[in-house]
DNA sequence: ATAATAGTGTCTCTCAGACATTATTTA
DNA sequence: TAAATAATGTCTGAGAGACACTATTAT
């Protein structure tokens, strides 16, 4: 029972993804419980690079947004004791190629499973986290193609807000950012072509908070 | 050898605190050089309680201002290969008896020693976090002791943000976070003397973040 | 032509930022 | 009474928020 004598440790990852036009989570099986999934970080690599592999194995992207959200240790949360770093990473539907690997699923943030622990907490807090972001940044789009509409990204905010946003003021501020920009492209649909905008890589991630000081 | 077969873990502190008008950080030795203060976490006590018992150890404060920073896990930073749960403390110099432990001793931020590893990269984060948070919140006063002036909590702002900033919106903005309140008793001292504020307990921890949306 | 969606501008009100003088104490 | 520090209010400009109509396409 000496093997216990030091807390073990891990990585785990919250993965949102939006299908079927609602926020999904990324879980893995778990006996009767579900959790989130979950990698030991080996000697050789981050803890970044850990959480990318996992993505990786998972659901076959390797490129995702991520972000690191906190680290749970409470002695009582898992037994044996167990200490985790967790992720925060937003992969756009586009490029899921079929479906996750077997042992992981896409499940709804509005109607999880029971869940292990304290991973119940931990997805909400990173919601908390993810409705944070999209409050002050553009964030938002990382759940879209390469290519997407303005009224696709404000349908996107408005799922994760839960409310409905005003379509002039959310494009002034959303352009305002600087971080997306207009393409030549158009997307055809039913009603008249919008225009699609993509990502400015050379965008200064730019964090306005609204600051007390200068 | 097989003792690395998994990475060690610990709990580091990054302490702040106001001496001689200066902020100040702990500081351990470390051989040659110096480093942040460090504990393994014992299999019973959390993440939090561990950096607070390590506090207590080297300062005598029991309670502070804390709060988990980042945790640092690159393969590189440490031989052999250290995972860092970093937190982040503000203690008011009113309650430091005497000095810290022997192993321990305040410095001067800008005049920091030789510090291994990823530690100096570690402080210069916590510094970032630091005058963050003080844009947008009060959290300043927990660098004073229990009552404090306007004045005072002026300077500490001016010193930790590195600028003038003017008295009347200081105290305008610095009072609507209603998060300190006047009481009724006053320091003199060579001028006129100034009203003693202190923190609201009850105060609702109101983050104000300028928001994208409403 | 009708239905569907995209796209656009203005006004108001709040709040941040700049700014100078009076008030109260001690030496 | 002089020196030191505390305390206070107003104006202006920028930006958030509310709000309704025109434009372009497919059917």
């Amino acid at each position: 029972m000496e093997a216990s004598l030091i807390p073990s440790l891990d990585v785990r990852v919250v993965a949102f993804c939006l299908l079927e036009e609602r926020l999904h989570v990324l879980l893995c099986a778990a006996g009767e419980c579900f959790e989130l999934p979950g990698a030991p970080v080996p000697l050789t690599r981050s803890l970044e690079e850990t959480a990318t592999c996992l993505l990786s194995q998972l659901t076959g992207i390797r490129e995702t947004y991520l972000e690191q959200l906190y680290t749970y240790g409470e002695p009582a949360r898992a037994n044996p004791r167990l200490i985790s770093v967790v992720y925060f990473a937003l992969l756009p539907a586009s490029r899921l190629y079929g479906s996750p690997h077997p042992s992981a699923r896409w499940w709804a943030v509005e109607a999880l499973p029971p869940l292990t622990g304290d991973h119940a907490e931990i997805i909400a807090y990173a919601m908390r986290r993810l409705r944070y972001k999209l409050e002050y940044s553009a964030v938002g789009f990382q759940l879209l193609p390469e290519r997407f509409t303005l009224s696709e990204l404000q349908r996107i905010y408005e799922m994760i807000l839960g409310e409905k946003l005003d379509k002039r003021n959310f494009r002034r501020r959303i352009l305002q950012a600087g971080i997306i920009e207009a393409t030549a492209e158009c997307r055809t649909g039913e009603g008249r072509p919008a225009r699609l905008y993509r990502y400015r890589p050379d965008a200064v991630a730019e964090v306005k908070a609204r600051r007390l000081f200068p």
